[in-house]
DNA sequence: CCAACCTAGTTGATGCTTCAACTATTCCTT
DNA sequence: AAGGAATAGTTGAAGCATCAACTAGGTTGG
């Protein structure tokens, strides 16, 4: 057994700071979403990017991919989501094994709505307490993370 | 209702890069810890506050501020720990509603253990693919969302 | 053309997290 | 010193995530 790297202190401080500070900002912005618009984040997630997406659907596994959740919690959430009528799932003509997941209308509104208080928390919490170049310098991070890790599996 | 203000191209991709990183990552963590040490990563940030507290305990209210976990979740997550043997409760002399948790010996072993592990795979997907200037805005970043955030509620 | 294999997506069981309600103790105010 | 408010911690129910197992449709090589 080879002797481990240990972290140095500076990268013990960064590394924790990151830990701490993204638990407890996910932790707001859930409960933020869902206290005042029924939605968590990972809900959310899913219909930010479906309303991204030419026609506003997606093929499941896609969406998954896009959204970095398992295809079976995506599933299980899709569900919940069609329950609520923000979602509706059709499948796919040319792939009989495929299936759409298509943001409604109501969907598209619901989005709207919990969009604009969103983006007011990550101002609050995030953007507009960090200096300029260190959020570029966060961005650059995690996209390397990002290559690092590679494609959902 | 005010207009929100929108984040811009590069904000968003910073943002979002947050986002998808932070959730690839803790994914990531979790299932190496769990698969080879049958630890969760909250059960692990337990742990490691527990080992570097004065006698490796520490009052249940300053252990949960300390790991970032609710006070209930914390109570659910030591009875886990309990019950594999890796920290015991004690009640507190002076205040009696009070509890200590107490690391174990066994508790103290599982997270050297752990901790080797653990450490590559922070380095392998976290310290060692950002530039070190990169790893220190996000050190600073992250320190300003949790002063930001203030103390847990 | 068919057998083995691969991909798309779902399901149900299990376990963890969250929330609200609860007990027990201590602090504070008068 | 009494009564109300605040604090410490636990509990159980409900919701969400994870994992493994499963159905069903497609792909490929002999």
């Amino acid at each position: 057994m080879t002797e481990p790297r240990w972290l140095d202190a500076a990268q013990q401080r960064d590394w924790r700071a990151f830990v701490d500070g993204s638990v407890r900002l996910t932790e707001i912005m859930d409960r933020d979403l869902k206290s005042r618009h029924g939605l968590s984040v990972s809900e959310y997630e899913i219909l930010v990017r479906l309303s991204e997406a030419p026609q506003r659907q997606l093929r499941m596994a896609e969406l998954a991919e896009n959204a970095s959740q398992s295809r079976s919690r995506l599933s299980h959430t899709c569900s919940r989501l069609e329950s609520k009528g923000l979602v509706k799932r059709d499948s796919c003509p040319n792939d009989k094994r495929g299936v759409y997941a298509q943001l409604t209308d109501q969907g598209f509104t619901a989005l709207e709505r919990a969009a604009r208080d969103h983006v007011e928390t990550v101002r609050t919490y995030f953007i507009d307490v960090i200096e300029p170049q260190d959020l570029e310098a966060v961005g650059r991070a995690f996209a390397m993370v990002l290559k690092r890790l590679g494609p959902t599996t």
